[in-house]
DNA sequence: AAATTGATCTAACATCTGTTCACTGATAAA
DNA sequence: TTTATCAGTGAACAGATGTTAGATCAATTT
């Protein structure tokens, strides 16, 4: 099963995946890369490029499960530290920052390709963040004790605001990212605040916002 | 001034603009648009595009411009219409999503683009988010009389917020884009309510989230 | 040991691209 | 009326692209 010659082809199918992860830069989205240029920098000709995937498309929607896989990555780790203690949001935002400051190339795919030119890859993204609102919504749910359509309400704003400054943070310095990540830790807590206040709508008096 | 040659030079630019913002669609970003296309669209040899713009970059940031006018003109209809009372947030929330039923073209640049893949493309559209999100601020530290802090933070989370549910909007029914109407003014009440009761922070409880 | 497989290569194709050049002909200026 | 301007044209270029076809030759299977 594991012969040289399929190892020799996992690798090279990596190679492929890395290439084009590692040419997605502010100026390269991943569908102005050719199916040459990735090749190029994965050192194989054009031609040997359809042994691992049909096109561009097909290779592209793998960077997405890749994506996928990421985040919930982010996700266990988030649990892991949180059974340490301490205030939920920062700990969340934190891991999301170092997340997106040590896997660029997928993030930059999750976050610009998100709303993107095709519509497979924004209906793949789309599942990805999908599931990513939901595991939050049903945290929510079942810690803060939010009714149902609040929690979600609260998770898709949450998830909206943290994905869009995280385009924003992808390609700012380590001080740039912590000055960004505390702005994001006020506005999650406005998020949450509100949400919760929201819930018990007898406050001293309405705001007729 | 007005000559006969004038006006069906400035006729034929409307065309290519046109021609670029018509071409727009959800599988067709700025830069997919080739400038062979944009001639085709307009009627027009390739070669005669140069007689209006330099290069294809130039042309969109015309556009770009067109979609900072957008936005003001979004701005000033939404104080007339405020001028009658009624909910802040439900107004703007519904003028917000009439306009991008309305401006499509622009709403797609200025959207999709905003995490795009030119540095000056994307230094142009945060320029216009910007003086959008500052009047926002203003607006928030003068009538609400939040702090200034508060009030940028605010202002930009719930930009934040509108221009993502707005990227998703940009297709959808009128009726799927108000039921997504109602669900972003809940959202956008979350941080208002948020953001006055972090204003005063001696309340019941503090939430540690 | 012989036969087969398959990941890789080079060469070649048709097609699209941006851009240049010299030209035309109606409008504008003299 | 003569002259100059200039938006628009078609032909042609060099370069990049996706994709096909055929050959190579080491790893695998028989």
């Amino acid at each position: 099963m594991t012969g040289i010659r399929a190892k020799q082809k996992e690798k090279t199918r990596r190679a492929l995946i890395n290439a084009a992860l590692n040419q997605l830069d502010p100026q390269t989205s991943f569908f102005s890369l050719s199916l040459r240029e990735v090749a190029r920098e994965a050192n194989i000709a054009p031609t040997s490029f359809y042994r691992h995937f049909q096109n561009m498309d097909e290779l592209g929607l793998t960077l997405v499960d890749e994506g996928g896989l990421t985040l919930r990555q982010l996700l266990r780790q988030a649990r892991q530290r949180l059974a340490d203690g301490g205030s939920v949001i920062r700990i969340s935002v934190e891991i999301f920052m170092d997340f997106i400051a040590n896997n660029r190339g997928v993030f930059r795919l999750l976050l610009q390709e998100h709303s993107g030119t095709s519509k497979e890859f924004r209906l793949a993204i789309a599942r990805e963040i999908d599931h990513f609102k939901a595991e939050l919504a049903d945290y929510l749910l079942n810690e803060r004790k939010l009714p149902e359509h609040l929690a979600r309400l609260q998770a898709d704003a949450m998830v909206r605001i943290v994905f869009s400054i995280g385009a924003d943070a992808l390609d700012l310095s380590a001080a740039e990212r912590a000055e960004l990540a505390e702005d994001t830790i006020l506005e999650l807590r406005m998020i949450a605040r509100g949400a919760t206040a929201l819930q018990k709508p007898k406050g001293e008096y309405n705001d007729p916002t």
